[in-house]
DNA sequence: CGACAATTATTGTTTAAACATCAATAAAAA
DNA sequence: TTTTTATTGATGTTTAAACAATAATTGTCG
């Protein structure tokens, strides 16, 4: 459905409006089937987006700061998403060596399990990475977002 | 910013993981802006998009459940965010003739002033409904979101 | 060095989202 | 008609977001 049927408006006041509400709903919509497919393993979208940034950098550690500077959602409250995480045995809190401000995150063994299972399920033709575009459409809406955030 | 920067991650799994990624974070920095600039009137993003609902069929009421699937976030309390509009008297709950299960929904004058004050300062070159894209790639953008979620 | 600002992580508190449930009404079926 | 099912809106409860405040540590600069 197009965004003006899935909203029931007749028209916007421009192509752009039409565009931010437009990447608002599809949003909404990603998130929802994320939100579904993780449900089954007890993770929340902001879990699973910390558990993969742990992940990338795997076995060394990452502090608070730098986990919150990467997450999608920039307002996530950090300290406490990672509570649950480590209440799970998921990952795991160590003092800095450098900074004794700082927090380093790591991952245990158990979080790459749950991780690993998951991206099981949805590696290959999941709702969760795949879509009805082309590799290409992809990449031109990845440059449109792109741009329409620098201006 | 490009999202790989915004993310500081080097690569993605695919184009269209990279878009799903890009729209949740875009999506994130969109409704940052208009929060901010609605704040100063103390109007959160799904009030206002209610309001601009109600404003859409003016002077007809309109009944919760439309309000409801007509909004961006459909996971909204539709009720309570009513119970909030009605609180400052921008909106009157009136009972339906017809169906007395229904709860009509009336923009009021104050509704509509403070709606036109919130416009008269977006209406034009605003970050709410501007952007650094063209009309042209606007419509590609909402092309392209479209068929994404038709899949 | 020492005062003061900045950074980092955590905690409180208020507000809203998420999810289920409920009551009233309408529509459909027996 | 009577019973059952579906719809509509409101409410309760649990969880998380939003925002501010705090404590500990580090950086800056006179």
């Amino acid at each position: 459905m197009r965004i003006e049927e899935e909203l029931k408006t007749k028209g916007f006041g421009s192509e752009n409006q039409k565009a931010q509400l437009n990447i608002l709903f599809t949003a909404g919509w990603v998130r929802c089937g994320i939100s579904a497919s993780l449900k089954p393993y007890g993770v929340t979208p902001e879990q699973y987006n910390v558990l993969r940034i742990l992940r990338g950098s795997h076995p060394q550690a990452v502090c608070l700061k730098d986990i919150t500077c990467r997450m999608v959602d920039r307002n996530s409250n950090t300290s406490r998403i990672v509570d649950k995480l480590a209440d799970k045995g998921w990952v795991v809190r160590q003092a800095s060596a450098t900074d004794r401000r700082e927090v380093q995150i790591g991952l245990t063994d158990k979080g790459a399990d749950i991780l690993k299972r998951i991206d099981k399920q949805f590696g290959v033709d999941n709702m969760m990475y795949s879509s009805g575009l082309t590799s290409a459409e992809a990449e031109e809406l990845n440059l449109l977002l792109d741009k329409l955030r620098n201006s």
